[in-house]
DNA sequence: AGAAATGGTTTTTTT
DNA sequence: AACCATTTCT
């Protein structure tokens, strides 16, 4: 027999052990976290600290560590996010970085759920349902229910849902959430309760899971089988989470439960920086943590690499006027800039004006248009601008508000793309039907009763029936629904059968066709990227397209597109110029959050977010005039900026083109001879 | 009875 | 602009 002597490898443990010069490239706070092998770590993380840049160096250096790809879960707030990470991290290490489990946490509860679906009793195709299913759901059984027929407004479907799903992620009784946050509601609280149980119900019954049922099913499948938690908690040698201010408690226990075994997990996130409260966030978490989890290793980053200094003394500068103070400040030892600029406008199309000639000249001076964005608190608030920058034909992409699959255009099609995938699908049937001549709720819902009966689902031909108004078009869907049944077609020409059938429909509804129009056409080349009609539909649930619009043809040689972006959808992103709009007292902050403290905090760490997103140049925007149905008002600037030592920013006054040549002339005749 | 039209109210941010 | 409740139409 031969001897075979296998060499000990030495665990690398110091930076000097690895190909990539960490030290190099990384400062020493940076490196611990890059480094902290064993146990629970937190990094505090203040904006623009290399957050991002620290979680990637540590994947590589985990995997280059020889840990398997595999057994590190990588949580992060969007999958894009993740997706960008491990992109990056592949990029200074090699490929085997994307192979680490990655995603959001509903991305990986689903994965997880569907795996072991058996042990909490769904089967394991069971869908998902995003906010805009969920809120078709609670129309259905609100309708169903008959709870009209009172003087007394019942709450809209968008308040139902949130109310509900306010309950489950902070795990309080619905009472206590009406009692506390919608006590104009109380008196119809019975009613209430009524609805959130039929949507129970409903989603029980036809095996459909929402957001929240996600993380819900997740923590009891793993605190209720111990052997499942084990080997799940086993796979995951190395956790991480980034974003962790923005995470809810169901979220900080599912982190424990994923993270049992091992012990490894390191959190990251920015207590200045959470803006998700009212999706359940709560940036206790972040405080809690070291409770949660013992001997905690705590790394703070604190230089700013992003901003210049004068844009950092802003930051500070608004985080000191919180109600809840920050221990925290931040520095950078970038170049000087320029004051960030506050700039008054007459009227909300005179800041476009305003907005739109200010991008020109800064490209005219070279910058490129993906380094400037435009940011704002509501999804409406860049409407104005919009309108502007097509008339000024200035490419631009707009994130937050409306997704483009939200759309109700959209959401019709994909409603028949449910019927063909699930024919069970209430909610989609009802969508489908509803779409017809004469076929409102209550010959939907019977109409439905009958397909569930049917042989074949999709024949539609209720001979019995032939007087009534709608017989012709049904039998027009029964004949496309059969013809995409029978025939294997790919997806998108699936969606492009789809589209031509509901073109009439579409023009029929909307005044603004011609828009909606484009959007189906270039929903047909966006289905081509999916495999089948299934994944299609889980794909979009978990990771919807997040953009408003799409193109309908890729302009590949057009210049890269302005960003506008909501606040909420700009979270750690970063441009050289920044132009923050609609700085106005009861936009932000809202209205809705000035009699809260916690929740004004929110919203001025809202727009802490914003102007830290800025690395060059800072410009807050607000009109002094608004429009509303009846007539102009005068408006406040926000109460953040009024607060704000008036020696941080610039003043911008905005002069006519005429005016000014007036005061030039005026300037002229003064001067002498 | 049930669909469609009309009038008055409310309107955030998103996985 | 979307939504709810009520009124009018088929």
């Amino acid at each position: 027999m031969k001897k075979f002597v296998l060499q000990k490898e030495e665990p690398r443990k110091r930076p000097e052990d690895y190909s990539i010069p960490y030290a190099e490239l990384l400062n020493q706070q940076q490196m611990d976290a890059v480094f902290h092998e064993k146990g629970p770590a937190l990094v505090v993380a203040g904006a623009g600290t290399g957050k991002t840049r620290t979680l990637v160096h540590r994947v590589a250096r985990l995997v280059e560590s020889g840990i398997n790809p595999s057994n590190i879960l990588l949580l992060t707030f969007t999958r894009r996010a993740a997706k960008e990470m491990l992109r990056r991290a592949s990029n200074i290490l090699d490929e085997r970085c994307k192979q680490v489990q990655g995603g959001t946490f509903h991305f990986y509860c689903s994965m997880l759920l569907h795996r072991y679906s058996d042990a909490i009793g769904y089967p394991s195709n069971f869908t998902i349902i995003d906010t805009a299913d969920a809120l078709e759901v609670i129309q259905f059984v609100r309708t169903q229910l008959n709870l009209h027929k009172k003087k007394k407004r019942f709450p809209n479907k968008n308040t139902l849902l949130n109310m509900i799903s306010t309950s489950k992620n902070k795990h309080l009784d619905l009472r206590i959430v009406l009692l506390e946050e919608y006590p104009q509601f109380l008196e119809q609280e019975e009613k209430i309760i009524q609805v959130a149980e039929a949507y129970q119900e409903y989603k029980e019954k036809n095996f459909v899971m929402d957001f929240d049922d996600l993380l819900i099913n997740t923590r009891d499948l793993l605190a209720k089988n111990d052997d499942i938690r084990i080997k799940i908690a086993s796979r995951n040698e190395y956790v991480m989470v980034d974003e962790f201010q923005d995470t809810n408690k169901l979220q900080a226990e599912l982190t424990e439960l994923f993270s049992s075994v091992h012990g490894n997990i390191m959190a990251v996130g920015d207590d200045a920086q959470s803006i998700y409260s009212f999706r359940g966030a709560d940036h206790q978490n972040i405080m809690d943590f070291p409770e949660r989890f013992k001997g905690t290793k705590l790394i703070k980053l604190e230089e700013n690499y992003r901003s210049t200094p004068q844009i950092l003394q802003v930051a500070n500068n608004l985080l000191k006027q919180a109600n809840f103070k920050f221990d925290k400040e931040l520095y950078s030892n970038n170049k000087e800039g320029e004051l960030p600029a506050l700039v008054q406008s007459s009227s909300e199309h005179d800041q476009s004006r305003f907005i739109t000639q200010a991008l020109l000249q800064l490209r005219e001076q070279g910058k490129e248009l993906n380094e400037m964005a435009v940011l704002f608190r509501n999804g409406r608030d860049s409407f104005d601008l919009e309108v502007e920058l097509n008339r000024k034909n200035i490419p631009f992409v707009k994130y937050g508000g409306q997704k483009f699959t939200e759309a109700a255009h959209i959401k019709d099609v994909l409603a028949h793309v449910r019927v063909l995938v699930n024919p069970m699908d209430t909610i989609a049937w009802n969508r489908v039907l509803m779409l017809l001549d004469g076929i409102g709720p209550k010959t939907a819902q019977d109409l439905f009763e009958w397909i569930q009966l049917a042989k074949n689902p999709y024949q539609l031909d209720l001979s019995d029936t032939t007087s009534k108004s709608y017989i012709d078009q049904l039998k027009e869907l029964s004949k496309l629904l059969v013809d995409i049944k029978e025939n294997d077609r790919s997806v998108s020409k699936v969606i492009e059968l789809i589209v031509n059938y509901y073109r009439d429909f579409c023009k029929d509804r909307y005044d603004d066709y011609p828009k909606r129009l484009k959007d189906l056409e270039a929903f047909v080349n966006v289905s081509e990227s999916f495999l089948s009609l299934p994944k299609m539909l889980e794909e979009l649930a978990l990771d919807p397209i997040t953009a408003t619009a799409v193109d309908t043809e890729q302009k590949t040689k057009e210049e890269a597109p302005l960003i506008l972006s909501t606040i909420h959808s700009a979270k750690g992103l970063e441009w050289k110029h920044v132009f923050i709009i609609q700085c106005l007292d009861g936009i932000i902050p809202s209205a809705y959050s000035v009699e809260d403290e916690e929740q004004l905090d929110e919203e001025l760490r809202l727009l802490y977010v914003a102007a830290t997103r800025a690395e060059e140049m800072l410009y807050f925007s607000y009109p002094v005039l608004a429009q509303s149905a009846y007539g102009d008002y005068f408006t406040q600037p926000s109460r953040f900026i009024t607060e704000m030592n008036e020696e941080l920013v610039e003043e911008w006054k905005l002069i006519e083109e005429e005016q000014q040549q007036q005061l030039d002339e005026g300037d002229q005749k003064q001067l002498p001879g």
